[in-house]
DNA sequence: GCAGTGATCATA
DNA sequence: ATGATCACTGCC
C-alpha cells in the first residue's frame, strides 16, 4: 500500500478551500513485530487506529510541535499503517501536516471527502522503475528493522 | 551539531 | 506522580 500511494493525490478541503498534492514519499509500518512501529508494544490510546480497519487517518503529535499523518492499512486487528512523508513540493512529514492544517481532529476518521481529507487517483502512472526504496527515517533504535527498505519514494527523474 | 517543545507511556 | 522518549524541523 505504501507503494500504491505514490503518485496518488492527497486532497484537503478546509474552510471551503481545496488543495491537492501528489504523494511522493511514504513509509510502511508493518505489524506488531515491526520494532520501529508504534504498534510494537501493543495497543494504546495513541496508536489504536493502527489496529483498526484500513483507510482511516492515524494522526499523532510528536516532539512537542509536529503532527504526523498516516493512513491505516491491513485487516482489522492487524496493526499497520503508511506514513505519508512527502508531497510534491512539500518535503517532510511535519511540513505537510502544517501546510494542509492536519491535526488531532482528523485522527481515526475514514479518508473521504466528507471529512475533508482524502486520496484520489488522478491518473498518474508510476512505473516500478520510478520507485526507489530505502530504510525508514528516524528509527535507528529498531535494530534489524531499522535496515528494512520500507521507505518508498518517487525518483527525481520520474514524471510529475 | 543540537535546541525546541509537550503528549505519551512505562514505571512506581 | 515522574521522567525518558520521540516515525521532526530549523537554525547554528
Amino acid at each position: 500500500m505504501a507503494r500504491e500511494l505514490l503518485g496518488k493525490y492527497l486532497v484537503r478541503r478546509s474552510r471551503g478551500r481545496e488543495i491537492a498534492f501528489m504523494i511522493t514519499e511514504t513509509e510502511a509500518y508493518h505489524g506488531r513485530g515491526d520494532k520501529a512501529s508504534h504498534a510494537h508494544r501493543g495497543e494504546t490510546a495513541r496508536n489504536f487506529v493502527m489496529f483498526g480497519p484500513a483507510g482511516r487517518w492515524y494522526v499523532y503529535f510528536t516532539y512537542g510541535m509536529h503532527w504526523m499523518l498516516n493512513v491505516s492499512s491491513g485487516k482489522d486487528g492487524y496493526p499497520s499503517a503508511v506514513l505519508i512523508r512527502a508531497l510534491h513540493g512539500v518535503n517532510g512529514p511535519a511540513r505537510l501536516t502544517k501546510k494542509l492544517k492536519i491535526d488531532k481532529k482528523l485522527n481515526n476518521k475514514t479518508a473521504n471527502s466528507k471529512i475533508g481529507l482524502w486520496i484520489e487517483d488522478r491518473g498518474v502512472r508510476v512505473a516500478k522503475k520510478d520507485i526507489a526504496r530505502a530504510p525508514r527515517v528516524g528509527i535507528s533504535y529498531a535494530g534489524e528493522w531499522a535496515k528494512k527498505p520500507y521507505r518508498f519514494f518517487l525518483r527525481k527523474n520520474a514524471k510529475k
